[in-house]
DNA sequence: AGCATTAGTAAGCAATCACTTACGTAAGCA
DNA sequence: TGCTTACGTAAGTGATTGCTTACTAATGCT
């Protein structure tokens, strides 16, 4: 899936977005991050769940290791999603600044 | 505030997600915003509290209306945060795809 | 085969969220 | 001055969330 909501409740969380922020520099095993987080391994588990069903990591398994990198579909849906928003957003706001004059 | 936390948890709920496009199309009272929406006009009015908390909208009162419209600053921190975060991201991917040749 | 390592799942719980109805407040208007 | 309009706030409630501990599953190692 890469449904907007999804995709915004994932990065909504301060943990999640950490995780995603850490992956993101460079694919990591599931233990690894655990490491890094101040919550227990099975929240970071749950965490990288929800990350993956929103299509922002996808894991490649190696044996009894998960190795996490960035889903660049979900990655792509967010920003088509902002770039269409933010652009209507900035030309309203244009609209209105020169209405005042 | 401009917290990326706020931000992103103000956009993760589809019913400030939508209020938040209809202000980007352009400005709007806060009673004709509630007009087109299922719930009730004081959840909007609470909707709108946590926009405008994030920084993503903004107030202008004029008698007893208000008109709400976009707010660049909220905007623009998200923006930024994103682009960072995209870049790190994707070339992050792309050398995890070098690596596999 | 048997134990250790790696990681996801289940169950339960306190905190937070989105919603509703009821109420408060301030400006328009007759 | 009293009634209406426009909107926010308060209080209460069921649903969801993020967390923990306990358990399960699968692979590695000796």
């Amino acid at each position: 899936m890469t449904n907007i909501s999804t995709l915004f409740v994932a990065l909504a969380d301060p943990t999640r977005r950490k995780l995603f922020e850490r992956i993101a520099v460079r694919s990591m095993l599931a233990g690894d991050l655990a490491k890094g987080m101040r919550v227990t391994r099975p929240a970071v588990s749950q965490h990288l769940k929800v990350l993956r069903d929103a299509g922002l990591v996808k894991v490649e398994q190696e044996g009894t290791r998960r190795i996490y990198s960035v889903d660049p579909r979900g990655v792509e849906a967010m920003r088509s999603y902002l770039n269409r928003t933010w652009d209507t957003a900035l030309q309203a706001f244009k609209q209105a600044a020169e209405r005042k004059d």
